[in-house]
DNA sequence: AATCGATGTGTCC
DNA sequence: TGGACACCCTCGAT
């Protein structure tokens, strides 16, 4: 097998990948070339930006989860469960959610996004060269950050080891499947390719049965147990394996998601080849993710141009919802993905306005939408217009209070109003008296994207 | 198999 | 300030 160098069939003209750059090698750890890392603090006041509901139903009530237990002891209809009440509160307080902090430790774009899975305000990120920070939002310079190789080096996939949460499983272009610590130690190395030809797209893990399984860009894919061994590799899809995800509940069967334009699903024990699906669900498009709901009775997937779709599993076969939504693909756009809230029965994703889509509107905004999964209807947006890129990335924390968003290079941290005001007077308070306040306010805004701006 | 076009975001001049 | 261009290997159409 060739050696992991830049190929004619690659097009790759720089040199061989793995040699420390020169051009990088001394560049502050983080960073961007010239501009250092920024840190910002969001507004948190109502002038920050607008979002949008469209319940039906009343206002202005405290939506907390008094008026919850209220609404269903008072029990209108009856099959209004207590979560449904709750779910309703929570999209109420949605309304008065702002971007709380922000960060571009990065000197390429943002690729893919982690929650710890126990600490509320800590998430991984990765990006397109390779560097990986470990950030707690709460505390001021609690980070760590893991240099990656620049060129080619993106991170395409990530997951918190669930038997230590100090160690990362990682996915990425430069060719292995790996376990890493957040001191950069590589811990284990499950699979790579010694070719530039074709790299990992997509990583899960199960605690249970305990098994990684990963995807790669010619289609294959890999299951190993968590010692490195190989189980099987199996070229399941015609074209490039964008997203591999293992049922929460049932952690045998396992979908994935390709640009052949179809998603599958596997019964891990007896998968011995392209055809030995459990189900297989055509797409229009090319599908970037697919992602089993948290109570692994669901399936969200999402293509590459206009379309998110909700499967159920009592009825595998056919999609319970098609919701139109734009979101095309674009080469220097980190593919959207829309993802479920861990305790509602909602999805989030980003908005890329498409004048070619059916619903355009014109002078429509990049918002972060909200669909409830059961109706598939659009329940809120979100927006904040001094941060007025793509964000391809949203994901809810476990605790399902706080939303991270990756957009370009930067990261976004929204929660509800209330918190973020009374924890930006903390934040900003350590930091005039660590000398890093700028005027004791919050960050000028910038005519594009408040973080770049420092 | 090879080529082309779409078109976001950041840097540099 | 605005325009050129890199990014670096994406995907669909031809």
């Amino acid at each position: 097998m060739a050696s992991k160098r830049p190929t004619v069939l690659g097009k790759r003209s720089s040199p061989p990948l793995q040699l420390p750059r020169s051009k990088r090698s001394c560049v502050r750890v983080p960073g961007r070339r010239n501009v250092p890392p920024t840190w910002g603090v969001g507004k948190g006041d109502a002038a920050a930006g607008w979002n949008q509901l469209e319940l039906t139903g009343q206002r202005g009530y405290p939506h907390s989860i008094i008026w919850a237990l209220h609404q269903h002891k008072l029990g209108g209809a009856p099959r209004i469960s207590f979560q449904h009440c709750l779910q309703k509160a929570f999209l109420y307080s949605l309304d008065c959610y702002r971007i709380f902090r922000t960060a571009s430790p990065f000197d390429r774009r943002t690729t893919c996004l982690e929650w710890h899975p126990t600490h509320p305000s800590t998430l991984a990120v990765g990006s397109k060269g390779g560097d990986i920070i470990l950030w707690d939002y709460e505390v001021l310079d609690k980070t760590y950050f893991v240099k990656g190789i620049g060129a080619g080096g993106s991170i395409t996939g990530m997951k918190f080891n669930p038997l230590n949460t100090s160690q990362l499983f990682i996915s990425s272009v430069a060719g292995t499947t790996s376990l890493k610590d957040f001191l950069g130690n590589t811990i284990r190395v499950f699979t790579s390719t010694d070719t530039w030809d074709y790299w990992y797209t997509s990583v899960d893990v199960s605690a249970k049965s305990r098994v990684v399984v990963t995807g790669d860009s010619m289609g294959n894919v890999i299951l190993l147990n968590m010692d490195g061994k190989e189980i099987w590799n199996l070229r399941l899809h015609k074209k490039k394996v964008t997203h591999v995800a293992l049922n929460p509940l049932c952690d045998w069967l396992l979908a994935t998601a390709s640009v052949d334009q179809t998603v599958k699903i596997w019964d891990l024990r007896q998968v011995r080849g392209k055809s030995s699906f459990v189900y297989q669900m055509p797409h229009e498009r090319a599908v970037s993710a697919a992602y089993f709901s948290p109570d692994g009775a669901k399936l969200l997937t999402t293509d590459q141009h206009s379309e998110i779709r909700v499967y159920s599993a009592s009825h595998w076969a056919c999609p319970q919802h098609l919701i139109p939504h734009p979101h095309r693909h674009f080469q220097h756009l980190t593919p959207i993905r829309a993802t479920w809230h861990p305790r509602y029965d909602l999805i989030v994703v980003g908005r890329y306005p498409d004048p070619n889509f059916a619903g355009f509107t014109p002078n429509e905004l990049r918002t972060i939408d909200l669909f409830d999964g059961s109706s598939g209807k659009m329940m809120c947006q979100l927006y904040d217009p001094d941060s007025s890129g793509i964000i391809s990335l949203n994901k809810f924390n476990p605790m399902g209070d706080t939303l991270a968003s990756a957009m370009g290079y930067n990261i976004l941290i929204w929660s509800h109003r209330e918190i973020v005001t009374r924890k930006q007077e903390g934040l900003i308070k350590v930091m005039s008296e660590q000398g890093l306040g700028r005027g004791g306010s919050a960050h000028q805004p910038s005519p594009r994207n408040r973080p770049r701006q420092n």
